[in-house]
DNA sequence: GTCTATACTTAGATAGAC
DNA sequence: GTCTATCTAAGTATAGAC
């Protein structure tokens, strides 16, 4: 019931590992308040509460209710987008199995982890709302992104697409479309089964391949 | 400088014109106010002075800020996908110009009309959060839904696509591409050029035509 | 039908006890 | 390092004047 008899094989705690501990645990209360109340909604007494601790024991760990958020805003982005660099990874040979598991992602980061879109929408309405913050969510996005955007050149030049089509545009389509998607499935469940994200991706690839783009370069000259 | 100096050619407004003029001044400040703030961050009383009124206005005219909300959610949620569909009418020729138009469309929706997006992200936490008006959200979806669909349907046809791609499915892709791209171009314009949703869409629909996702259906038998 | 004044509530932040 | 008590500000909603 006390602290010694949860951690594994530990002693007791000192004060730093204590305080990184009482952190953490904000940190998460923090994460689940957020999602579920927004960020104005979120009051720093529920996030205390939620969190076993008190509200002088927050405000001892952070400046501010703001300063709470922004540490989760900048720290906590582990965007689900690298899981989907990593299940493209995972299967190299074929779109196929690739599209199926990302669809699967989709599925799971919709329905399961319902905290997730809601507090990515909190954190784009606060980036947006606050520009200098527009930055750090852009950085955050940086690694993640740049991840995918390796998958999907090395696939690219696998399948022989025409020169003109960058990674990096592939893969905005790819990180728009799926965060599209997961917002919609909350919304309305059926109009987003289980295969489209796969569906759409297998089309996107096949269309890239056969070379689509590269006439619209052309229009201006016409 | 008066109210009747400002009115066409129309008499001084009976009570019940005046009524409606004021509650539809109300609605566009909250509109803009809810975007800027969102809903908790709103206060009735910037609200209110927004649209040139008091407190007391606004509750005689709303039962409360919520219902003030909600209106908003169920009247104004005059969604760009039916421009979309509008702008994908007027091309039937090819998908090129289309696929122009549509790119021009979510430039200005991003970076001209930025109180859309945020309203929406609103609309659609608060509809997460609140359950009870998913329903509501799913059926101010529907009409404008069903008018890409629609046009997406001929296009289909028309190009010989496979029979077991759905208009519906490629319809949400489209909205859900959509909408994700002009929430990144948010973040980071550079990400998200002029020409990125046409290509997109390109790529989409030549894959479609290809008819890339008939394999997937017969994987269960394998 | 709209405005002014106000009652009531909640939340962010601080100070001092332990 | 955390908790209790409290101060202060802000916001929703109402009541009665005009």
């Amino acid at each position: 019931m006390n602290a010694e008899s949860a951690a594994p094989a530990r002693r007791r705690l000192s004060r730093a590992e204590a305080k990184a501990r009482t952190r953490s645990l904000l940190l998460d209360a923090a994460a689940r308040v957020f999602a579920r109340k927004g960020f104005t909604g979120a009051s720093v007494e529920e996030i205390a509460e939620a969190a076993g601790f008190s509200i002088g024991a927050l405000y001892s760990n952070f400046g501010s209710k703001e300063a709470l958020f922004l540490e989760l805003l900048a720290d906590r982005h582990t965007d689900r987008i690298a899981e989907a660099a990593q299940a493209l990874e995972r299967h190299p040979s074929g779109t196929g199995e690739a599209a199926a598991e990302l669809s699967r992602l989709l599925i799971a980061v919709a329905d399961k982890d319902t905290d997730f879109a809601p507090l990515q929408a909190e954190f784009w309405l606060y980036a947006v709302r606050n520009p200098e913050v527009l930055d750090t969510m852009a950085a955050n996005q940086r690694a993640p992104r740049h991840a995918l955007e390796q998958v999907i050149s090395t696939s690219l030049t696998r399948h022989d697409a025409p020169a003109d089509v960058s990674a990096e545009a592939v893969a905005t389509v790819v990180a728009a479309l799926f965060g599209g998607l997961v917002r919609q499935r909350r919304i309305d469940p059926a109009s987003v089964p289980e295969e489209l994200f796969g569906d759409a991706l297998r089309w996107l690839f096949t269309g890239i391949r056969t070379g689509a783009a590269a006439p619209s370069d052309t229009d201006d000259t016409a």
